[in-house]
DNA sequence: TAGATGACTCACA
DNA sequence: ATGTGAGCCATCT
């Protein structure tokens, strides 16, 4: 299941974001956004994982993000090309 | 080993 | 428009 998770999201194309509810659907379950989340915040291999990706239905970042904080998320998006503002990024644009 | 919790989302009152 | 309840899976206590 949390392979699933891990190989989608290494899917996910430069400068693009995903959200748990479009992960949870890929993987099997679209109700399955919770543990979605649960996997990628247990996630060791973060840095083979853009996990910085990911933010929720509304384009809203992450409340805790395992390489640094919201903040940091922010900056990772950043420097894909992706516009961030008041931590929640453009789904129309960047959804995939 | 079993029960509770959590980076979520959707439906209904 | 705001609030509550349900459903998933991995990890924690």
């Amino acid at each position: 299941m949390k392979e699933k998770v891990f190989a989608f999201l290494k899917t996910v194309p430069y400068g693009k974001v995903v959200t748990y509810g479009r992960i949870a659907e890929v993987v099997g379950n679209k109700k399955a956004a919770r543990a979605v989340g649960n996997i990628i915040h247990t996630n060791r291999d973060f840095f083979g994982v853009p996990c910085y990706k990911v933010v929720s239905s509304k384009g809203k970042l992450s409340a805790s993000y395992a390489g640094g904080g919201i903040e940091a998320q922010k900056e990772r998006l950043e420097s894909e090309g992706i516009e961030v503002i008041a931590y929640k990024v453009d789904l129309k644009k960047y959804g995939s």
